[in-house]
DNA sequence: CTGAAAGCGCTTACAG
DNA sequence: CTGAAAGCGCTTACAG
């Protein structure tokens, strides 16, 4: 048993002031120094920086944010059903993406869940100069109404927003035609003839999206398009889509299925119904993460670079902080990963 | 194509003394009722009220925090290894749950990813008024140096950290010896007589606390300890796992595996080799997610109300925050959840 | 119950 | 290149 140190003891926090006295100057120097400007000498510089060094300073946020009228701080906006959210390891990945960015910014990333039955709060909160930007990834909260927000602040979109499509709007996202074409090919590339797909909802434009890149591989290939089924980006839904997929009467040899979490649902079906992977039905898939890795056979994939996403997000709404111009739309890069769902 | 509304253009943010204005009160009294201070008439409350709805005023957080001397921040400590962090879907629920309990207080959460190279930066940064508490999850971060640092800075730990084990600690699980019992007694209970596992890594107290639970209710009921593996809580992990335990001459009609991603990678190998679930094997594990609800059959499994210990860890740092004494240990309460897994 | 004043810890024109 | 001064938007003793 130690002795209680009481932790109403406020510790001692060094302060600018303590700094510039110490290496004998003024705080506006010490100031100086910190924040990088040109106008000081390098002998007051390293007087400062040494003082610094000496009592740990680390500059306090609240008078600096209040002094610039900034807030150092981006929203990553998570709609209030959480946990389906948290659940999927896509979105999981993109806000490691864009933490690990921020974590070599001087920007830091905050969690903000939308309150659903009182929207505006959460509007006037971010309205309200709480934080310098955010970042919307889910596609409930691509409402339109983060349209005119996006006006007065810089917002980055990692879906397409349903509605209104103004050039303040700035979205990062992969190609996602691309996305189903990429996969497909492969597919049709190791001779498959009957290609059927799971597509994500489509409702949405990635789910329409990679059907299409899907469609047009096919019919470009001089094939016919195979059964469609549509699921809903989980497990379940895949083992669902895949079971209707199996007892339509069309057979087919090869499966794109646009998620690797609907993926390892289907592929379970498969299984259990006796289907061998890759002999009789090839499966290629979307999202390179413990989805299409731990299945068995591990699964051909299009990478979508997902955490790279993330990070590109967090690094165009710092972009936009600071005043830039961008572009509507920033494209990440997608790869095909082989592996032995799609052997020969 | 609109016309461009350039962002440069500040957008109008109503202040403190603009409500006061409004309301024909001081700064103080406007304040005092946006404080919830007692010592208000009830009309002056009205007439701010009606001021701050009328122009949408939000405090801004700068200036409250700088006066205040609090940041009304709490940081969700992430080891540098992000990837692997963000992947494990239980550190995702723990998060879930952390940022819901914090939108419904003042206080924001922030990911702050820990450098590795440089451990002192991370330290100081949280020691120097940057935040007003920290939550801590990960084995890796858990360790000593943060024994010291929470004599200053509240913080709550998700795990035990591996070294000292001060009263200023505090803690924030399930008892994980009820988890390897509450599995295990299942199996029992279920009439398997040779019940083996597949354990976390034992490096970690949770790891070995599980398999512990496990043992003492196999020899609770006058059973032989089956085999036991040691996994990584990754599904390839588990299948190796699996895999060692098949290969070992010692027969099994139950297993219990420490956590559910282990047990999707073990469950597939079992199908895999043509072991039948549960007529050969019965398999239980812990953790009530997407790894043990989507393989088919359903897996048995201890919920772990990971969702609920991330709120729990929220609640205390704001406990420990406003100055209230807590116990060392917190615990989250457990369940068991039958699924097909374990069916008669 | 209410207001004037000081202060929280920075940054940044403005002089020099 | 450097410093004194004002100000960022709040909160909170201190008087009254």
């Amino acid at each position: 048993m130690t002795i209680e140190t009481p932790r109403g003891t406020t510790p001692w926090i060094p302060t600018l002031e303590e700094v510039a006295a110490l290496a004998g100057v003024s705080s506006s120097t010490a100031s100086r120094v910190i924040n990088g400007s040109p106008r000081v000498t390098e002998q007051t510089v390293a007087r400062v920086n040494e003082a610094i060094a000496k009592i740990g300073y680390v500059p306090n946020r609240a008078g600096r944010n209040l002094a610039r009228r900034r807030t150092q701080t981006v929203a990553m906006m998570i709609p209030e059903r959480t946990a389906d959210f948290f659940a999927d390891p896509y979105f999981a990945e993109v806000i490691q993406g864009a933490a690990m960015h921020a974590s070599s910014t001087e920007y830091s990333l905050t969690l903000l869940i939308e309150s659903e039955q009182d929207p505006h709060k959460t509007h006037q909160f971010l309205r309200r100069g709480n934080v310098d930007g955010a970042l919307i990834l889910s596609h409930h909260s691509a409402s339109s109404s983060y349209g005119e927000l996006a006006r007065t602040l810089p917002i980055v979109f990692g879906v397409h927003p349903p509605g209104a499509v103004g050039d303040q709007i700035h979205v990062v996202d992969v190609d996602n035609v691309a996305v189903g074409a990429l996969g497909t090919r492969h597919l049709v590339e190791r001779g498959r003839q009957h290609i059927a797909t799971i597509t994500g909802p489509l409702d949405t434009s990635a789910g329409r999206e990679r059907m299409q890149g899907w469609r047009d591989t096919v019919l470009a290939a001089g094939l016919e398009p195979g059964g469609c089924e549509e699921g809903d980006y989980t497990p379940t839904g895949g083992a669902q889509a895949m079971g209707r997929l199996l007892d339509a009467e069309a057979p087919f040899d090869a499966v794109f299925i646009a998620s690797a979490q609907m993926a390892s649902g289907a592929v379970a079906v498969l299984k259990d119904r006796g289907v061998r992977i890759p002999a009789d039905v090839a499966v290629a898939t979307a999202d390179n993460n413990v989805f299409s890795t731990s299945s068995s056979p591990q699964l051909t994939t299009v990478d979508l670079h997902t955490a790279e996403k993330g990070a590109t997000m967090m690094a165009a709404v710092v972009r936009l902080i600071d005043g830039a111009q961008l572009g509507t739309e920033m494209l990440v890069p997608i790869d095909l990963i082989e592996r032995a769902s799609t052997a020969l």
